[in-house]
RNA sequence: UCCACAGUAGCUCAGUGGUAGAGCAAUCGGCUGUUAACCGAUCGGUCGUAGGUUCGAACCCUACCUGUGGAGCCA
């Protein structure tokens, strides 16, 4: 064995080694053995590769270790890389010795089928599975893909506060902890302090984890998430829309770019991907109404809500993401700009993703007028002293501005095409869920 | 909070009133091209919990617990 020859390599770069001696240091996924030839199906978090051992050409003791290697064992492994048509990747291992690091015992998740309950059970280990570590790649391409299309935009990262001393838009039900001697909330929104920050930088994003105490248990819920909120200074609610639908376009198309091997392990239908191109199409609100009129949908009426059926309904004409726009200002929340002329709706859009995939993105031009703000904390009744800051912004240099929130594993939910959010978070909290 | 469905071997499930089953995993053996390999053998159980009906309950009834996914609410 030519020492000099031998070198550190991942499953990822083998394909610059062919004929070369290379040792990777790998999990055992899984084996498969035939009385004088073993193969291993090695992992490493790069990628799969077998390696192939033959008993006739390697040592006793390395026939002997390869055999006692079970599932997610740990080795280091040394062999000649080779090009071949039968492996998935187009190269296999020969190996020439294994270095068992660690022997597991008793893998639980096999490779058969389990259900829901023991996978999120054991979720600290279903990451290793192929399907999993596909997904989360293409979360980090999402990821790396937002902080690009922002900073290239002239977006700088500002970061809001998680520990809050109320509620951002009081809807919904926040977590409550203790700040020393005095209550606080997790947040579950930095929009009003990204609006601050609007007013500093002009442009800016947010990127981090919100938390909504609700009691809901559906696949399209966590109750920890990760959420990009951009702001934006001198922007107005149709401009604001422009900037949504060229951000979602580029995530897409990124990880259509870059994670074509992702999107083929987790089996998703890429020409639904290849479509989503912008400008996406707008309804408004009242065109939505009358759609679902038409529909047959009797238990709506101008100035509810949609519900998740009506949402499906309306996103379902479309083979894009689609915007619904101006709400009725009383569905909505209390800092939304009204329609100018058409006090009743808020110059807002949510943003429906295609497939049954709901509401991704939620945003709107906000109120910039210090007297249309006071009489909206009056009429929510925003005594609490905690907001008076807010208030402040319209009082310095108020300008028309405008952002949205993105629902991060609602979007990666999407583009993998998963059955359940839960697989686009590493580690989900769920309703009665949160081990591991 | 409401509605629906489910809980049997480590895992996935079958068993609908009369002796607790299969596949996979694990363990042992066989096989030089396997791809969730295959073949043979072995191992494996407080049938979610408590009560009730019955000569007899995994199975029928009641309550509770746990889980699942749908509503509401939201991203």
């Amino acid at each position: 064995m030519g020492v000099f020859k031998k070198m550190k390599a991942t499953i990822a770069e083998v394909k610059n080694y062919v004929g070369r001696e290379v040792t990777i240091g790998a999990w055992l996924a899984n084996k498969r053995s035939s009385g004088k030839i073993q193969f291993l199906e090695l992992r490493d978090g790069t990628g799969y590769i077998q390696g192939v051992i033959l008993k006739n050409e390697v040592s006793e003791k390395d026939w002997e270790e390869a055999r006692e290697l079970t599932q997610e064992s740990s080795l280091y492994v040394t062999g000649t890389v080779r090009e071949d048509k039968r492996a998935p990747s187009g190269f296999e291992l020969t190996v020439s010795s294994v270095e068992p690091i660690q022997i597991a015992n008793d893998y639980p998740i096999t490779p058969k089928e389990h259900g829901v309950e023991f996978l999120m059970d054991h979720r600290h280990l279903w990451l290793r599975s192929s399907r999993q570590h596909a997904i989360l790649r293409i979360r980090n391409m999402v990821i790396k893909a937002t902080y690009d299309f922002f900073n290239d935009h002239g977006f700088i990262k500002v970061d809001p506060p998680i520990l809050t001393g109320s509620s951002a838009e009081g809807t919904t039900d926040l977590f409550h902890t203790k700040y020393f001697d005095r209550d606080a909330y997790l947040s579950q929104s930095g929009q009003l302090y990204m609006e601050a920050a609007a007013m500093a930088f002009g442009k800016v994003f947010s990127f981090g984890p919100a938390f909504r105490a609700e009691k809901s248990k559906t696949r399209r819920h966590l109750i920890e998430f990760w959420m990009i909120e951009p702001e934006m200074a001198f922007v107005d609610h149709e401009e604001n829309l422009k900037v949504q639908e060229n951000y979602v376009a580029y995530i897409v198309q990124e990880v259509l770019k870059n994670c074509q091997p992702e999107l083929k392990t987790i089996g998703r239908d890429t020409s639904k991907l290849e479509k989503i191109k912008a400008p996406f199409p707008r309804i408004t609100y009242d065109q939505a109404i009358e759609f679902l009129k038409e529909q047959g949908f009797d238990d709506i009426e101008w100035g509810d809500d949609f519900g998740s059926p009506h949402e499906t309904a309306i996103a379902e004409r479309f083979e894009v993401p689609v915007f619904v726009t101006e709400y009725p200002t009383e569905v909505k929340a209390f800092y939304m700009k009204p329609v100018p002329g058409r006090e009743e709706v808020v110059l807002c859009a949510d943003l429906l993703a295609p497939e049954g995939y709901g509401e991704i993105i939620g945003g709107s031009q906000r109120i910039d007028d210090l007297e249309l703000m006071e009489e909206r904390y009056r009429q929510f009744h925003l005594t609490d002293p905690s907001y008076e800051w807010y208030l402040e912004l319209r009082k310095y240099g108020s300008v028309p501005h405008s952002g949205f929130g993105l629902g991060l594993e609602r979007a990666i939910a999407w583009i993998c095409g998963l059955e359940h959010i839960r697989e686009a978070i590493p580690f989900p909290r769920l309703l009665n869920r949160i081990y591991p």
